[in-house]
DNA sequence: TCCTTTGCCATACGATCATATTGCGTCCTT
DNA sequence: AAGGACGCAATATGATCGTATGGCAAAGGA
């Protein structure tokens, strides 16, 4: 066999120049050519690794999710004693497009979303993606809260919001982290009353 | 002069065959090619009512903005002695995506917002129509809750982040409507608790 | 009545797209 | 060392895009 060339790497490398591509210009000008350029290659050996731009873009959005798992993770990490409620929190803040590479993701996710309005097979993955987010949370919420499936679904239709409004600046990072804390202690507070 | 037409009336005709298009199969589907087909017309006549495409998306961005304001004060109608919550319940559920119309008009909303993402004119209308809204419910939240602007910001997000999870499929509409009822609930009750 | 203006259409043009094709070094295997 | 498989590039192909252009019918003022 021939030179050998690591093909996983390759392929992230494509995929993150796709993703400065649709951070920056969004997922409309993301090209084969753009890529190509993006990531320093010809047009040709994006084609070499990836036989389509839809397989492109499916790779993309897989890794996508990979990083959002990494994401929550990592944010989890080393707080495994923390209250429950404190880690309801991290799960969220880590969704909402804080830094640099949370802007990239969100935006990314965005265009993702944007596509699945009008892709079957895009929103299925997306759905599937949330439900298993919102059991994630609901799970944390267990025993805080009276539903805590209903309060998971709640909190990340918020989340979602605020995320939103935080990409176009019509909110303050800080602002929004208020507004997600105040209803987190909301949610887990009026339980506390309801259930005494 | 010659001939007689009604300029606006091809207008919002073209307008009306966008939105559809844009709906269904997303605004990067919309091309003059396709306006014109789905109004019946031929391509040179869209042309000769819009002089470009830009200014066809931007008038057809306008009238949407028509339209949700139509719709907010229509929902808004016949109800003007109402409580001041209910008021602000039916400003949020008018935003939501619960028919037909409404789903259309939630569908080219988001394409428009994902361009904003992108596009600084358009994020600018963007936000301020938003802050209009948010000032919207703020009014009515006045004395309702400790801090109105914070108060709307926050169910606005919420109402947005439901809108595309109905989009997708991922909630129903008697669970967003509940969610969403929920929230204005503890938002206006725990006030209430607060300063008493 | 004639002529200018307007509504409208058909078509052309250049750019850009995804993708197919072709070719050439280069390295591993035998 | 020879040959085939692979990495990679250059270019061709056909579709689709926004927009420009030229022409024709009709209508209303002169």
């Amino acid at each position: 066999m021939p030179k050998k060339v690591d093909h996983e790497q390759r392929r992230e490398q494509i995929t993150e120049a796709l993703w400065g591509i649709a951070a920056s210009r969004g997922l409309e000008a993301v090209s084969m050519r753009e890529v190509a350029a993006a990531a320093g290659m010809s047009i040709g050996l994006v084609q070499h690794y990836f036989a389509s731009k839809d397989e492109m873009l499916l790779y993309a959005t897989a890794r996508l999710r990979d990083q959002l798992r990494e994401r929550l993770g990592r944010s989890l990490a080393g707080m495994g004693s923390a209250r429950p409620r404190d880690l309801v929190r991290a799960l969220l803040l880590a969704m909402l497009p804080l830094d640099a590479e949370a802007r990239t993701a969100t935006l990314v996710g965005v265009a993702v979303f944007f596509r699945a309005l009008n892709d079957e097979t895009m929103a299925a993955r997306y759905r599937e993606g949330r439900a298993l987010l919102s059991a994630a949370v609901a799970e944390r919420l267990e025993g805080l809260t009276a539903d805590p499936a209903t309060a998971a679904d709640a909190l990340l239709a918020l989340t979602d919001g605020l995320a939103s409004d935080l990409l176009l600046g019509h909110l303050t990072a800080d602002r929004a982290i208020s507004i997600l804390d105040r209803q987190i202690y909301q949610m887990t507070e009026s339980s506390v009353r309801l259930t005494e």
